[in-house]
DNA sequence: CGTGAAACATTAGCGGC
DNA sequence: GCCGCTAATGTTTCACG
């Protein structure tokens, strides 16, 4: 967890690995002008330390059917807590707490983030068309008692999505 | 760009590398009970038809110093075209594509996407702390002749964030 | 779709700066 | 501490059945 120290060889790897995380250690060792151990040491090095999180591969979302992106700003109800229901209150359902874990069920919510301003959360989600996304709000977001009301945006044009961070 | 059959297999082996996107073809050809051959022929056939659009390290911004994760709903002025300047007029550089190169080069946005709704273009944006979020905004994105209001949010909590789509 | 073989990549141990 | 060599092991990739 200590806040390791990126030289510019690191970041070097960093950035070639944002961009083609397929690229073998010794393609990568290459570019940084390195030979191949040293530099899986540093690969290896940045992802015990948890700076690269993951490798992924990222798919075309319109290719396997969902041609239609939405952001929601969903407004939960304000915290009622000490209503006791029939049997032993286990203490810790809130509303915001069982949103979050709720969210984790829905593969369409690609992502969700608790917010600042008048909304509470930020959906990102994937569906189909606005049949399936009609189906999605009806049949369960709106659904989730936790929900008081959502706002839904629809994006109209992607003009960048890239997952590769900055590296200061 | 025929859109494509994607049997079981194929289904699989996607969800497989939106997983880990380094998994050896040996591996996911064990996964999928194929053997290696048949496997990499499936993944290149799901690479060549651009389903499978990339692999990528993904990096915790945390721990690289990005402190502060924005959505910024940026509303543009209205076409203002047919005003001649000085020079000739290429004739394309409309206030909304100029945006959109313009956005290519700040590497804070990480994402961009035209909206419905009262706001034109949505940004997600990466930075340090509240301090370079607003060098961005006075330095940057104000600054551009495009831009007529923007509205900011900050992420207080992740909940969730995946690059992994839903397989329908 | 599977087999097999050649080319290529990964990874641990060790010596050197 | 960090680099680079070597050598054993494992993986990719293709022609062919």
């Amino acid at each position: 967890m200590a806040a390791m120290e990126l030289d510019k060889t690191d970041r070097k790897i960093l950035a070639i690995l944002q961009a083609d995380g397929r690229l073998s250690n010794q393609e990568v060792a290459e570019r940084v002008s390195l030979s191949p151990s040293p530099c899986l040491r540093r690969i290896k090095r940045l992802e015990d330390a948890g700076i690269i999180r993951q490798y992924v591969a990222l798919l075309e979302p319109a290719k396997i059917g969902l041609g239609l992106l939405a952001y929601v700003n969903v407004r939960l109800e304000k915290q009622r807590d000490a209503q006791a229901s029939g049997s032993a209150r286990s203490g810790s359902a809130t509303p915001r707490t069982d949103f979050a874990a709720s969210v984790e069920n829905w593969p369409e919510v690609v992502a969700c983030y608790a917010m600042t301003g008048e909304m509470d959360y930020l959906l990102r989600v994937h569906v189909e068309d606005m049949e399936h996304f009609s189906r999605f709000m009806m049949g369960t977001l709106l659904r989730h008692p936790a929900v008081l009301d959502v706002k839904s945006s629809f994006a109209l044009q992607r003009i960048k999505d890239t997952t590769a961070l900055p590296l200061l």
